[in-house]
Formats: structure tokens, C-alpha cells, sequence
DNA sequence: GTCTATATTTTGATAGAC
DNA sequence: GTCTATCAAAATATAGAC
């Protein structure tokens, strides 16, 4: 389609004002500035503000659900599917910081598609409990409080967006490695 | 001073309304609305908007700072100080979750503060991030990517505001232990 | 301490020329 | 595809009556 790629341009330089200050407080002038033009010429790529918010949010979303239903479906172990989450999420946030700033901030901002995207975090957390849930059963895991095991390392990830764009000069696959060691083994000596 | 009562409503009102929806979302309106009063009525209580978010922010963060200062002049070795720090994020958070979701989502609106704020959690990172490496330096920790380390513990913590909310069965004590066992020990078996 | 009324600015979005 | 001009709604905040 024409202009496909100045919509996404569009959307990528608003992920970033949405990174810095939020959907709320960047206006279409904001966004316009940013791009080089004027606030009536975005509406020649966009429908609306909302329009940018949800393309920015439900493919990530999505993505995150393909990932999960392909993990789900290996004959992995639960240490390995863990292992595979995080690299799912290093994955995901180094190809779109801004955009995952966006989907953690900012996704209660989504109107039509609020409810779709409410049900894509259920299930994807679901799933996560789950995997955490059989490791302890099979005694891959400690007997941990599986819901302290999940929300920390589902906050660690999620948050992975502050931190990955200050570490380029890290290996991506080192960091990885790195997550997992802390995430699996802990600190302690 | 007189009135000061209904100031600590409006802003614990607020706070509330800012963990829904993030401040810029939030209208002078909202916030009368949710008091039962009009928008008017709020100005004989509060300067401005950014008046309430200096104030939900500022106490916070200062309580976080007085908190570190007494765990950095104590005797304990490095894992004793991490338990504290532990302790101090599920103490402040349990006492004010709506006012640590402003803290973490809605720091960047800031005005005068800003500069103030900034260096406050600039200064406190620091200090975690010395605990770590001396614990790694003393043996007390693995030789893990410090770093890392940081950055998992304070995800974790900072999105206690999240959870903590929805446990409030689970003790205190209980969840504090759970996650000191998590963050440091990890989950592997 | 709360109200009504209002000033001023800013917002998302549209119409139509080029 | 971008512009100027503009609209209608919504925002923060103030003034002054009660």
C-alpha cells in the first residue's frame, strides 16, 4: 500500500514521545514537530491519535501470544521453556524499546481494543504460571511461592525496555545468559 | 494548619486516580468529581495539579533516601542490607501504592522537582549497586553481572505497587520472605 | 469551603487550497 | 502529501457571590 512506510515512521517516532512522556501528554503538534510537518498533515497516514496507540500495542501483544503458544507447544522441560521466555522478551524489547514502554504504560489508553488486549496479558500470565507451576511439581524448581516466582520475573522483563537501549554495547545473547543466571539461580553464594 | 486534613485527601484521592490512568489522563475534574466537590472548590485546598504531583512524589521519595541512609550506616554484612532494602520497598509500598505508582509512572512530569527527584534516585541506585558489588567482592554473592542483579532486584521492587494491592491476605512478613528467597536464592532447583 | 461563571490556552480533528 | 485556517471540545485556573 502507498505511504505505508511514512505510517510507520509516524508510529515509531510517536512510540518514542509516548516512551518519554506517555500517551496523554504528547499531542498530535508534539508528534508533528517531531516528524518534521505540521498536525493536519499526519491525518493524511493516521485516522487518529487512538489509531497510533493501538497499532504501537496489539502487534506487540500479539507477537508476545505467538511466542507463548510456540513455547507452550515444545517438548521442553520447564527450566528450558523459562529460559525461552526470557529470551522471548530480550528478543522482543532490543527490536522495539519504545514500543514496549508504550505496551507496559500506556495500554489503558487503548479504547476499542482494551478488552482484546486485557485478555492477550491473562493469558499470556496464564500460561507463565503454569509453566512455573509444573517445574515445581517436577521438581525442576524450588518449592517457591509460585506467584512471588512469576511477578518477579514478569516485572524484571516487562521492565527490560528501561534498560536494554542503554546497553547496546552488551551482547544481546550474553545478556541473556546473564537474566537467566540471576533469574534461575539467584544471587546468593 | 487548618484544612490540611482535606489537602491529604485530595491528594491520596488523586494518587489514586494518577495509578488508573497516569496524570495527564487525570482532569481537575476527575479528581473534584471523585471528592464529591466541583473543580472550583479543589483551589482553595491545592496551588495546582502539579502542586498535588510534587507533593505524592517528593515525601516518597525522600522516605526511600532516609530509608537507604539508615541501612548504608549499619553493621549488617551485604545480604543482611539487601534483605532491608527488601523490607523498606514492601514497608513503603504496603503504606502507599497508589503513591508509589505516581512515583514510578509519573516522575517525568515533574516541573521545579524534576532535577531534585532525579538525583535523589540517582543517589539511591548508587548505593544499592555498592551493596551488590561488595557482597560480590566478600563472597557472600555469586560473581554475577552486577548490574543485572540491580536491575532485576529494583524491577521487582518498584512494581510491588502492582501487586501488593491485590494480597492483602497474604501477610507482610510472609511476602517479604517469599521475596527474599526469590530475588536471592532464585528458583532452580 | 463550595458554588457559578468565566478567562485563557490547548487539544484532536476537518476543510479546502496548492 | 503538506500547508493554512479553523472548529468544537476540554483543559487549568481565577473572581467573586454565598
Amino acid at each position: 500500500m502507498k505511504g505505508e512506510n511514512r505510517k510507520q515512521e509516524i508510529i515509531q517516532t510517536a512510540a518514542k514521545l509516548f516512551t518519554e512522556k506517555g500517551y496523554s501528554a504528547v499531542t498530535m503538534r508534539d508528534l508533528a514537530k517531531a516528524m518534521g510537518i505540521k498536525a493536519a498533515s499526519l491525518y493524511n497516514h493516521i485516522n487518529s491519535k487512538q489509531d497510533i496507540l493501538k497499532s504501537i500495542i496489539i502487534s506487540l501483544a500479539e507477537t508476545f501470544t505467538n511466542g507463548m503458544e510456540s513455547i507452550k507447544a515444545s517438548n521442553d522441560n520447564s527450566i528450558e521453556k523459562l529460559k525461552k521466555i526470557v529470551t522471548l522478551h530480550v528478543e522482543i524489547t532490543s527490536q522495539n524499546a519504545y514500543g514496549m514502554a508504550s505496551l507496559n504504560n500506556d495500554w489503558m489508553h487503548l479504547e476499542e481494543q482494551l478488552d482484546y488486549y486485557l485478555k492477550l496479558r491473562s493469558d499470556y500470565e496464564d500460561d507463565f504460571r503454569l509453566i512455573i507451576n509444573r517445574g515445581i511439581k517436577t521438581n525442576e524448581l524450588h518449592n517457591v511461592n509460585a506467584e512471588v516466582a512469576l511477578f518477579s520475573m514478569l516485572s524484571t522483563l516487562r521492565s527490560l525496555y528501561l534498560w536494554l537501549p542503554k546497553k547496546e554495547d552488551i551482547q544481546k545473547e550474553q545478556l541473556t545468559a546473564n537474566l537467566i543466571e540471576v533469574l534461575l539461580d539467584g544471587i546468593n553464594n
